[in-house]
DNA sequence: TTTCTATATATTGTCGACAATTTTCACAGA
DNA sequence: TCTGTGAAAATTGTCGACAATATATAGAAA
C-alpha cells in the first residue's frame, strides 16, 4: 500500500509513514494533540526525529502546526472534504489531459489491461471500491502526466488526505458499474490521444465520486 | 512582499523566510548544496533550526533533499517551468471559478478598483510587470476561492517558486497592456458570476504568460 | 598512469539536556 | 460564585555532542 517507492532510510521516515497511517487510519483521532514527548518514548527515539516527521505531516496537511503550541491532528468537515475534491478535480483532470500527450503506447495498454483485468473480477465483487483497482487507475494516469510536481503534489501530499476522508466515513462500497464506466471512456480518450476529452471526464468522474460521498454524509 | 500574514516568531521561521528569499533571488544559486554546518554558523543558530528550515524549504520544492546526502537547491529547466505553468493553469484556473462564486460583492468591487487604478498608472509606466499590480491580482482572486487548500498550495508552495524562475529569467517586462486586458475580462466574468468564463479565461491568461516567457528563453 | 582498496575527513542523523513559552492550577479579591 | 493573578507544571524551541553514513584522500597493485 505505499505509492512512489518510498522506502524508508532514516528514522524519521519510518516514524513518519507510520504516524501517517496512524492518522489516516483513524488510529489517532481526528483533532487530537500530538505531543512530542510522548511520541518519542512511544516510537522509542529522540524528539529530534519526531520533530521532523511532524513537519512532514503538516507538509501533507494531515496535522496542523503551531509555533510554541504543537501539532494537532486535521479535523475532517465537509467544507474540507468539498475543497479537497476541488483540487482533486484541477489537478487530475490537467493530468488525464497530459496522460492523453505523454503516455507510451506501451503504458496506455497496460492500462487497458488493467481495466478489462477489472471488468473480469467485478462480477463476483461486492464493491469496485474494496479493491486497490481504481487507485491503481488513477495512479498510473497521475504518473501519466510526466509531470513531477504534479505527480508529486497528488501521490505525496493529496493522496493521503483523500484516503483519510475514504476510510474514516467508511467510503468503500459505491459506485460499482458506474464508475468502471467512466474509467473505460476515460482511457478511450487517452488512447485516441484526446487530451481535451480527457480532462473533461475526469473531471466529471471525480466530481461524480464527490457527490456520491456527499450522500452519504450526515450534514 | 510577505503573504498571507507570515509573522516569523521563531528562529527557524527567521532561517526559512530568509534562506527562501535568497534561493528566490539566487543569491545561493541553482543546483549548489545547502551545507547544515556552514549555515548554522552563517545564522548563528543550532543545526536543528537549520534542519527544520531546510525542511521546510523542501516542502515548497524549492530545494532536493536526500537522506544521508543532504540538500541541493533546485535546478531551473524550461520543462520545470512548463510543468509549473501547467499546475498555475489548473489550480488558478479553478480559483477563478470559485472566485466568481465565492466573493463578496464588495471584494469583487475592490478587485476592480484595483485594476482601474492600474489603469491610470500603467500609462506612464514602462511595464506593467513591474509594479505588483498582476502579483496583487493574482492573489486577490487566489483568496476570494475561499479554498484553503488551495490558496496554501498556490501562496506557499508555488508561489515561490515561480517567483524564482520570474527573477532568475528576467521576467520583469513584458505584456504589458495586454495582460491588463486580460485581467479585465476576468473581472468581469468574476462579476457577472459566470465561473465557467472565468476559470476559462484565467486559464488562458496563465498560458499566454507562459508564452511569453518561452519567448525569452534561450532553449 | 590507472584502478582499486583502505583509511581519514567531512556531513548528516540522532540523542539528551537546557531555555523559552504555554498551560494548568491554586488562591486571593470582589 | 466568578474573575484575575501568579507560581508550578508541562510542552515546545534550541543547543552542543556523539553516532552513522557518505565523501575525499593516500597508497598499493596492475
Amino acid at each position: 500500500m505505499t505509492y512512489l517507492d518510498e522506502q524508508p532510510v532514516t528514522n524519521a521516515d519510518k516514524v513518519f509513514i507510520e504516524l501517517r497511517n496512524s492518522i489516516v487510519e483513524g488510529e489517532v483521532k481526528a483533532g487530537s494533540k500530538l505531543s512530542e514527548t510522548e511520541l518519542s518514548t512511544r516510537f522509542s527515539v529522540s524528539r529530534a526525529v519526531i520533530r521532523e516527521a511532524i513537519n512532514r505531516l503538516n507538509a501533507c496537511r494531515l496535522i496542523q502546526h503551531q509555533a510554541n503550541k504543537g501539532a494537532r491532528v486535521i479535523q475532517l468537515t465537509t467544507e474540507g472534504l468539498l475543497e479537497l475534491y476541488q483540487i482533486r478535480e484541477a489537478l487530475e483532470g490537467k493530468a488525464a489531459y497530459l496522460a492523453a500527450q505523454q503516455m507510451s503506447d506501451e503504458e496506455i495498454n497496460a492500462l487497458q489491461d488493467l481495466l478489462t483485468e477489472h471488468s473480469k473480477t467485478i462480477k463476483g465483487e461486492q464493491s469496485y471500491y474494496q479493491k486497490a483497482g481504481p487507485v491503481d487507475f488513477h495512479y498510473r494516469i497521475i504518473l501519466g502526466s510526466n509531470n513531477k510536481h504534479l505527480i508529486s503534489m497528488l501521490l505525496n501530499d493529496i493522496y493521503h488526505l483523500v484516503r483519510m476522508y475514504r476510510v474514516q466515513l467508511g467510503m468503500i462500497g459505491p459506485r460499482i458499474s458506474s464508475a468502471f464506466d467512466e474509467h473505460q471512456h476515460i482511457v478511450k480518450a487517452i488512447r485516441d490521444r484526446d487530451a481535451d476529452l480527457a480532462e473533461i471526464l475526469m473531471r466529471r468522474h471525480i466530481n461524480y465520486s464527490l457527490n456520491a460521498i456527499k450522500q452519504k454524509l450526515p450534514s
